[in-house]
DNA sequence: ATTAGGTTTTAGCTATGGCTAAATATTTAT
DNA sequence: ATAAATATTTAGCCATAGCTAAAACCTAAT
């Protein structure tokens, strides 16, 4: 089964969107991440489910399937491997490659992706550090790091908290530090370990060694 | 001014269908061409004479405009730099580029097409041997000769006719030469200047110092 | 338990770009 | 010059994928 161009962004950002947590997709973050208006969404999602790429019940939002999992990843393959592209044989900026690569990877070309991948070398990051998933799906999980582990001048993304109650997170909210934010360490206090890093190059905060203990990082 | 993809295609389809005679156009050849039936060619070449980018006159074929050339070359030389990525870069066979080719000149960008082709170090034909046209549309015409005057084992491609009479233009559709053919000189008899050539890769034909004299090769 | 507010779906419209079948125009052959 | 053949256009249909407005549904507060 071939999904159209519309169809591929569905499934990837349902993909994206969709939580560890069990609770579906809803149509009003699908409509609101993709800037269409809800009733276009439930439109695709109806159609969708028919096509058994996504389990639909009305109301409830969505889950994807198997067989739509496989969809997503390999447009995300695609999209990130031209990002690779873009950004190391053709110079674009991290921040310029998005629209590009949301047109590139709509090509369907097996051959060309199998091809683009062994030019670049077999990449397993993008350039926002995102994996690249395999030609079978499969995703290469990045160690991750207590951010107290790295090193100075080391830059890295945040991808999980140890700690997860709700009065460390709503700490972490009030100083701008998220789940996918990139950090860097600018400085590092040997004496009681507290550290200040630079968050998405704009801002600059400190953190105690327990702060710091209780976030992971992704190099 | 913005053309979709199915109206670049038809554009570029018009450009390369039209010929140095003044008639324009038929619906029934961009029909063939395109393999769409000749209903949906109609309906859109009305749409696109309302775009100004041909003059339509109904059951006369069309002439493609000087805005619609500037749309047709663009076209054309995302299609050819992609072609020569593809051969280059991606080591496809010069039979395989077509189809993905022809999915990748939709892509817009012009940072993106200008950074390929520096990357690729501003190539001016592709692997068939067709000129890229520059960013202003502009064409690097290649010099042509005379089939009489290329060497042994040379290769090169049929691109016009200097005696274009009926009875000239039968003789070579009936020996299987035409505009466009590929052609390799694999015999010179020296004694009364004719010569043997493979047209295509496929078929070998003889003919007379007169005839190769009037058949005019890009090399 | 009902209602208010937010979310989601349905119904019906638009545009694009195909199609078939029928009508019409042009060209060719008698 | 007219009839037959060919080419082209029109009319009306289908699918995709968006939209607005109205209806239906869910949830949370009274």
């Amino acid at each position: 089964m071939k999904l159209s161009f519309a169809e591929e962004n569905y499934i990837k950002t349902i993909y994206q969107l969709t939580d560890a947590g069990k609770k579906g997709v809803s149509t009003n973050d699908i409509s609101a991440s993709m800037k269409l208006k809800p009733a276009s969404v439930s439109d695709m999602l109806r159609k969708l489910g028919d096509k058994g790429v996504i389990d639909y019940r009305k109301y409830y939002g969505v889950h994807i399937t198997e067989e739509g999992k496989k969809y997503a990843l390999s447009t995300i393959r695609k999209q990130r491997l031209w990002e690779v592209f873009l950004v190391e044989k053709l110079r674009f900026s991290w921040d310029e490659v998005v629209d590009v690569a949301d047109e590139l990877e709509h090509i369907q070309s097996t051959v060309l992706i199998r091809r683009l991948d062994e030019y670049l070398g077999f990449p397993k990051f993008d350039p926002h550090g995102d994996p690249i998933p395999d030609e079978y799906g499969d995703v290469r999980v990045r160690p991750r790091v207590s951010l107290n582990e790295i090193d100075l001048n080391a830059t890295g993304q945040i991808v999980a908290v140890k700690d997860s109650s709700a009065a460390f997170l709503r700490y972490l909210d009030k100083v701008g530090a998220y789940i996918g934010a990139r950090i860097k360490v600018i400085e590092k206090v040997e004496f009681d370990g507290s550290i200040e890093i630079l968050i998405d190059n704009k801002k600059t905060i400190f953190m105690s060694k327990d702060v710091a203990g209780n976030i992971l990082i992704m190099v």
